[in-house]
DNA sequence: ACAAATTTGTAAATTTGCTGTCAGGTGGAT
DNA sequence: ATCCACCTGACAGCAAATTTACAAATTTGT
């Protein structure tokens, strides 16, 4: 596979790089924004992988342009901000996905690989989650259970995409308060369960049953329908 | 599994700490290096978990004691960014780890839990362990007898777990205190025979069978189906 | 740029339900 | 028959989880 690679970070982009290598694919790498827009233009990547902040032209132009010219390439967004804004630019932009860093490599090589063997455009593609009859639009930040919509808050909605990412696996407190509130030194807040509270308060009690299940001392696990 | 981790910073080790704990392994923690290098040599750890700068005797120390004193056990090493030397690249040469600051808690669990398995052990990633019509998942933390779903608390679980690990090998009372309990002795308590007792009424008796069987005096078998 | 409205995190109150102890019962071994 | 190990159910303590209320922070509209 060949993937193309937009990042400054000295050390970052080297390791990125390596292991997407080790994993049996071609990379190019590129720390200016500009030769990396050249690049995707006459070349025929399979995947884009940019980074939201780099000189020259920063990731979310490049991928501006790119899409502006009709090149339809899935594109995934590495980005250090934290926000949800942050987050939700980068695909408002075109990208496919986005995942904040830090982040383990594993995942960022199934979100690489699960891009390219995807079917069709990205402009009718409207990148989905969906687990039962539950289904979340990255794109349009809606929600839809049984076919009615679900209004979310931002959290409430990064949290139940952190769910529907995980099909069904276990996530601690600590994977959650990582993945969705980036705070990385904190094991006595109560967001967590503050949260889930809310979000059970809008997915399921309408619906009277149960989705989420809770597991003593270890955190929470997303059932599948 | 069993861990040490060695971190002085207020935040950073009950964090790890509780993670680790979250992800159903046994944690401790020290912020002295000497203390954590007489632990390492005197009791069984299956990975060890080193800051690199610790008051007392700092991490890369603390291993060069331990390798010294024949004490094989893999490490990997929490370092900031600053002190990523050649000393601590050297170390996945030797077969040991190390992880920058800041890094994605997953991740870390990943390459821990990655290390341990090091020893010429294949196996894995599959997350279920069978015996005759058991099954238990343990990324999902389900049990099912015979396709329907049984509901275990979590310490029936890890128990059922325990016994689905050591498929026909007879487990004493000891040995499960240890696994189960983390209890180092305590002749007097009963909480074997009462866990024991609870994990029937759920998983033979709505089967009208025996899968664990008592053998007097010493200590209990899970049966194949 | 300001005020109103919404969203988010904290803290406290309440609920839930897991866990270990114990007591009484059962049954096997000698 | 008697001892001893094991089994089982009841119960109380406790810690985790849930819910609620409130205050801080953020967003939105003007």
């Amino acid at each position: 596979m060949r993937l193309l690679v937009l990042e400054d970070d000295a050390k970052l982009g080297p390791w990125v790089e390596q292991g997407l290598r080790e994993a049996g694919h071609v990379v190019d790498l590129f720390t200016d924004g500009k030769d990396a827009l050249f690049a995707a233009i006459d070349q025929a990547y399979d995947v884009l992988v940019l980074d939201r902040m780099v000189p020259g032209l920063d990731g979310l132009s490049v991928l501006r342009a790119l899409r502006q010219a009709k090149v339809t390439t899935p594109a995934i967004f590495l980005t250090a901000l934290s926000e949800v804004d942050d987050r939700v630019e980068g695909l408002r932009a075109g990208g496919d996905d986005y995942l904040a860093k830090p982040f383990a490599f594993s995942e960022f090589l199934a979100r690489v690989e699960g891009l390219a063997r995807r079917p069709g455009a990205p402009e009718e593609n409207s990148a989905e989650l969906t687990a039962g009859d539950i289904t979340i639009d990255l794109h349009k930040r809606t929600c839809t259970r049984q076919g009615k919509q679900v209004d979310l808050n931002p959290k409430e909605f990064l949290l139940l995409e952190v769910f529907l990412r995980s099909k069904g696996r276990v996530q601690t407190r600590t994977m959650l308060l990582e993945k969705v509130w980036d705070m990385n030194f904190d094991p006595t807040t109560s967001v967590v369960e503050t949260h889930i509270s809310r979000l059970r308060g809008k997915i399921e009690k309408p619906f009277g049953d149960t989705v989420i299940r809770n597991i003593r001392g270890t955190g929470y696990v997303f059932e599948q329908a």
